[in-house]
DNA sequence: AGTCTCTATCGATGTTTAGCAATATAGAAG
DNA sequence: CTTCTATATTGCTAAACATCGATAGAGACT
């Protein structure tokens, strides 16, 4: 199959913002990075785009934007509990995205 | 050490886009994707950039700034012979970079 | 010496991306 | 029912990127 190759590179480019690779890093160990939610569970339900917000040094509608994007690959899922939105990484897709790319380069 | 996320962020900024993606999977297996060369082995020396501007949908100064690209992410490495030069890619490299991505994924 | 080929560099252009402020929307909480 | 908070959307700007044509330099080949 030749999907795996455009696949590939939305995987590529969502990962290719280095304010993206980090988020992501973040939300995969969020207990080291985030502090407890009221409304979510860190683990279950994904970090509250409001502390991603407040984490990093960028403005609410740049994170919007790049979870979007981040969304979009199929890197990660979002839920909404009340007016929360949280994020949580896909395992399985992140996995599949590794495998992909190492087959494409044969390592 | 922090130095692993800029060298991971410069490996998907070089990766992240189609057309070096695509190259650097070419010269992985030469022998599946270009003809024999005269003045240099395609796996021993590396693929002549004239090779991938004929294969590649680019103008010549396009393929040498991707290339250009490719080699300061230290994906492949560049020799010249005659006034040919030969790009290989550099295996090591890439499974460092894949395996620093790994981790960061922790996947 | 003159010409041809290959690669690199330069300059210009169009497109994509990252970012923000302002605004809209929807829910929570007084 | 008004106000506050969280998120999404819109519209804009600035920077980065991909691309090309033209040109330059270095080597090969008469």
């Amino acid at each position: 199959m030749q999907m795996v190759r455009s696949s590939t590179h939305n995987f590529l480019k969502a990962l290719s913002n280095e304010k993206r690779l980090q988020i992501l890093e973040w939300i995969l160990t969020p207990r080291d990075h985030f502090p407890e939610q009221q409304d979510g569970d860190l683990v279950e339900d994904g970090v509250c785009i409001k502390f991603i917000t407040d984490k990093i040094a960028l403005s609410q509608p740049t994170v919007t934007s790049h979870m979007a994007v981040l969304a979009a690959a199929g890197l990660v899922t979002s839920k909404q509990i009340k007016n929360w939105v949280f994020y949580k990484p896909d395992r399985s897709a992140i996995q599949a995205a590794m495998k992909s790319l190492r087959d494409g380069l044969d390592v």
